[in-house]
Parts: C-alpha cells; sequence; structure tokens
DNA sequence: CACTAAAAAATGAACGTTCATTCATTATTT
DNA sequence: AAATAATGAATGAACGTTCATTTTTTAGTG
C-alpha cells in the first residue's frame, strides 16, 4: 500500500495513477466537488464514494481540508504540464500563443471535473488555502510564452496582469459558457474566432 | 418594522436602507462571505454581526440558504444598475464600451464585497441557486452594448459569448488581480491600457 | 512451499461537538 | 389590552474525528 508514495511521483494523473486507497480518495473527493461542491461535501460521501470505511481516510490525511489543498496541487500541476507541453521555445509566437490556449481548452474539455474544481477552490477566500499567491501559478505556463512574445515586441508593452487576465479570465469565461450550453467549444470555427480575439487584444497593432 | 417591504423597493442599494433588523442580516451575510467564506458562514456569526438574536433570523428568511439568494438577487440588481446607467442609446460606441467597463470597475473597487460575493456565488454549482442560468443576468448590460455595436458593424460578427467572455472574464480576473495587488486599478492609466485592449479584441479590425 | 507470528492497513461503531432550527417566553408597538 | 416583534435557551440531527478491533500483508522459519 506504501507502493504509492513511489508511483505518485510518476504517475502524476489521476486519471492513470494505480488504484489504491489513497487515489479512490482523491479521485472521489474530485468527483464529488463537481457534483455536489464544497459546501455539502462531507465525510459519509468521500468514504462511500471512494469505496473505503470513514476511518481510512485519516490513514491518509490528517484533516478533511488536506484533501482539498492536495487535490489542488495534483490538479494544477496536470493542467500546466498539458499547456507547458504545447509551448516551444522558437517557433512564430502567434502559432504557440494559439497552441498553448487550444492545450488549455482541450485539457478542460475533456477533464470537467478538473475545471470546476480549480474554479471552486479558486473563488473560496480564506476556505482552504493558506495563501492566495497559490492561484496565480496557474498561470505560470501563460505569462511564459506572453514574457517571449514581450520580448520579441509582438505582444503588447502593457502590465502583466492585463495580459494574463485578458486570456486567462477570458478563457475560463469561454469554457463556462461552454458548459452552460450558451456556446459549443467543439466547434473548430468558433475556437478559432476566439484565438484570434484574444490575440488581437494582447499583440502589438 | 413591515415598513421595510415598502422601503426596499426604493432602496435597491444596501449601503443606504434604513436599518431594520433583515436588512441588518443581509448586510452582515455580505460583509461574511467576504470575510470568511460561504463554506465557514453560520448562523451565530450571522446574528452576532447583525446584532440580532439567532431567532429573528427565521421571522425574515424561512431557510439559511434563502438568504444567499436574496442578496445576490440584490447585488447583482445594484451592478446591472450602475453599469446601464454608463450606457447612451447614441454617441461613438467605443466611448459607451469604454464607459461601461469603466462603470463596472468602479463599482466593484468600491464595493469589495460585492466582487467576493458574486464571485463565490457564481462559481458554486448546486450550492444555493437553482437554475445556473442565473449566472448570466449579470452579463445583461455588456449584452445590449455589444448587441448595438454589432449592428453597427463596429464590433465583430462572431459568437455573443466570445465577446462577453473577453469583455466580462477578463474584467473579473483584472478585478482580482487588483484585490491581490497584482496591479493596481486605481491608476488611470492601467486601466485605459486595459480598456484598449479588450477594444481590440472585440472591435472590427 | 506451508506455517506462523509480527507488522501494517483497514474498519466502523462510538464520541463529542457544532450547527440550524424551533418555540415558549418576554419586550415592544399599536 | 391586543397584536406584533424579538429573544435565546433547548433540541435533535449531522458531522468530523477517534480508536479498539478485525483483516490483510509481510517476513521469518522449518
Amino acid at each position: 500500500m506504501n507502493e504509492r508514495s513511489f508511483f505518485s511521483e510518476i504517475f502524476l494523473c489521476l486519471s492513470f495513477m494505480p488504484t489504491d486507497k489513497k487515489t479512490a480518495i482523491l479521485k472521489s473527493v474530485l468527483h464529488l466537488v463537481n457534483s455536489v461542491g464544497f459546501y455539502h461535501l462531507n465525510m459519509k460521501m468521500i468514504a462511500a464514494e471512494a469505496g473505503v470505511a470513514a476511518g481510512t481516510f485519516y490513514l491518509y490525511f490528517k484533516k478533511k481540508e488536506d484533501v482539498i489543498n492536495e487535490l489542488y496541487n495534483l490538479v494544477v500541476d496536470e493542467f500546466n504540464q498539458a499547456v507547458l507541453n504545447a509551448y516551444q521555445d522558437d517557433g512564430d509566437i502567434k502559432v504557440i500563443f494559439t497552441q498553448m490556449l487550444e492545450a488549455a481548452i482541450q485539457f478542460y474539455l475533456q477533464q470537467k471535473n478538473y475545471f470546476s474544481f480549480i474554479e471552486q477552490y479558486t473563488y473560496a477566500p480564506f476556505l482552504f488555502k493558506e495563501n492566495q499567491e497559490q492561484n496565480f501559478v496557474l498561470l505560470l505556463p501563460i505569462y511564459k510564452m506572453m514574457r517571449k512574445g514581450k520580448k520579441l515586441r509582438l505582444i503588447k508593452d502593457i502590465p502583466d496582469a492585463i495580459l494574463l487576465s485578458i486570456i486567462h479570465g477570458s478563457m475560463n469565461t469561454m469554457i463556462k459558457m461552454h458548459y452552460a450550453k450558451k456556446v459549443s467549444l467543439n466547434n473548430a470555427a468558433t475556437r478559432k474566432k476566439f484565438y484570434q480575439a484574444c490575440w488581437e487584444a494582447v499583440a502589438v497593432s
């Protein structure tokens, strides 16, 4: 059972983790947060969904809230890795920009639970997280690309926060609207229009 | 005491409402949601902050959750009214666009509690709200302006959801970053750069 | 391989606390 | 004095956490 601490280094992706008890608990929390939300989440649910006894939870986590923080780190790591994969250090910056946005959107479309979890975590002040700084780790891959574009004078020389807000903020709302069926991101043409509009916001005109 | 049902029609703004018990409760919840969040909000806190007895709450609300829904409607109404004030049916659409964004941002800068409350409410699925449709009421004023810009062929003919996402999504993230001290929206030049970038995203190029 | 004993993992009933809600009583207004 | 508003102690359900017990795994021995 304590093989897990070894495997967890390799299989960061929850979907492919060995199905030991701890992973079962993490998975069940991810699923439950999406379906019932933080507010209604309780230990009985977690244990039932994970198929373990109530006490088992406390072999792997100190408090109920700890699982949330650990899950957040896993989820953010996976997201950042997916987006960073789309980054290249050379090549047309507009193409890289588009590829990274595409990677981010595809990630969330394939993992609705991840999106819902991150959203709820981000907007719950003083809920589980100790410092607000954590929220912005999610922006690191985009930040990297943006810095490069600025250096090449292809992306506007305006405060980073503005550029990040436009890229990340609008993307988040797009995905929310997709799940609310206000728009379909399955349509490649729609996605392309979105990337183009974002690009025009941040690109030197 | 039941004068309130009369005044509440006139003084939508919580800040200027007569300080009867019900309003005291609404105010205390608004404040507490910002400081401790939905998750830690309990009846003892609400009563203490409002300066009423525990039982008093139930003279005005059926359940704990009802106050949240009622508060959301009040807060959204105030926000929409503030933004709609900046709308004019004639005049340069880019100027109107900028004025509305400015009104929205000024509203949230002056009312941090309102921003925090809306954010938490919006991102908590199945928490209090019955239907997800409610979330998009917040977009109505911007939607109105956008429709007009589209008709004049000054705003891109792309799906509404894309335009709304870019405008509203990025604005939200900007405000979050402002409160996280990543950028200062008190700086007029910064705001102007943000509006300009947003405009370039949505405007016909 | 079989047997065994020690170690580790898992269990779930029990515990103490917290919390939303109620209601008999008191205070205030009409 | 009747009606309305407000109170806060009491209630019982729900919840997170613990721990004595049971089950499973590991390691050692013949």
